[in-house]
DNA sequence: GTCTATACCACGATAGAC
DNA sequence: GTCTATCGTGGTATAGAC
């Protein structure tokens, strides 16, 4: 008892070994992901032990979601913060689409400009999360965040009151989309150098290209399409 | 020489085995993706002997590839098709996104719903593929189909002339991220059935859902948006 | 407590015998 | 064209040093 003296109350200074390990795991299961990633490599890179993965984790899977946690639990919490914010700004008034989505975003880049916190690796390492088919990855993803989800959810829902629980579901889920793939960026590199090498590492500049397609489709009117299909 | 009498001019009538092993990989490979899954596991349930996935194939690699192109080249070729056939009804106009969109769509569509050509199954294995990390497979899918990528690209620069080739590029990207997100439904079947279990099956639906939103993102006007960020 | 070396067991892929 | 033996490698458990 008298040698845990702080607890729950400072969580960062935590052994060495246990950052280097969550450093050097967030850096190879971003670029080659869970399965391919092997906790010898990892080890390695390191300079632990093997067995130390183990002994502080308690397991390939553990370690993962743990590197997840490490920075996805404050951006979270910021983006809930945010969206209270400016809903206790706006009153009575429902706040606009792209407001939503700046309060989604703003976390993710203000991490994604601090390499203390991961910087672009880890939102590329959410980005494949998201897309991963291992069911732990899923389930975790899931659960540990149903709150913000829900919670942006109701305020995308207030935004876009005409919208049925269902269209709007299916939109979000197509935003969610766009969003995860664009992050896990399989070959986002190649799209960004290929046109204009100086944007890639704006992403203010992502950011303005990403936010009105997705302000668009989710505020696009309801109508019902008994049109085109002349092909064939 | 004698023993080989129809090689490179009858596509389908190939082995048994080798489709036995097609079938059972397409099938497991779409539920868990390439990594997880393990020959041991294809040969298994196609009830055949282990090494024969190397004999006919070549190797894990090769028969995933053997997957995908079976039903890809057929249905990207229809897509070009379609494409053409479009364009040259549509004389000197250019085509609309949503037309250029169904051109993609409809091959795809019709792939679902023919089981003998994989059904579902296969377009959730494409949506898999299209945001693994594997690296063979990000190569695989950029050169074979470097075609119909480039062909589509133009009758979309055509359909948005205003827009710059970047932005252009970026839309596109978006665009196939919600695309594969989607057609990878690692949370699909809970979005789909907790609200509307009859709309499980009905891929029209999905569509029309679907179309609308990307059409607004990619023809969503060009704006200088120097605006919000009014948040913290 | 923390770290290390090492052993174990399971499994994937493949080559060579049949 | 099929079966099997083998080799490398993965995650994990344990025993003991510090």
């Amino acid at each position: 008892m008298a040698e845990e003296p702080n607890r729950m109350i400072a969580p960062s200074p935590i052994g060495e070994t246990q950052n280097r390990l969550l450093d050097a795991a967030e850096e190879l299961f971003m670029e080659h992901g869970f399965e391919a990633t092997t906790l010898r490599q990892i080890t390695a890179a390191a300079r632990v032990n093997l067995a130390s993965a183990n002994y502080h984790f308690g397991g390939k899977e553990a370690l993962f979601q743990a590197v997840l946690t490490r920075r996805l639990d404050p951006m979270n919490i910021e983006r809930v913060r945010l969206l209270d914010e400016l809903e206790t700004n706006a009153g009575a008034r429902p706040l606009s689409v792209e407001q939503i989505l700046w309060a989604m975003f703003l976390p993710a880049m203000q991490l994604s400009r601090d390499r203390a916190r991961g910087g672009k690796n880890f939102l590329r390492l959410l980005g494949r999360a998201y897309v991963d088919p291992a069911p732990f990855i899923r389930n975790f993803l899931k659960e540990q965040y149903a709150d913000m989800v829900t919670r942006y959810k109701k305020a995308f829902s207030a935004a876009l009151p005409h919208l049925p629980k269902q269209e709007l579901s299916w939109r979000l889920h197509f935003t969610l989309g766009a969003v995860a793939y664009t992050l896990a960026g399989t070959d986002l590199v190649q799209v960004v150098s290929s046109l204009s090498p100086q944007d890639a590492d704006n992403d203010e500049m992502f950011l303005r290209r990403l936010l009105p397609f997705l302000v668009a489709g989710l505020e696009s009117p309801l109508k019902d399409p008994s049109v085109v299909k002349e092909a064939t």
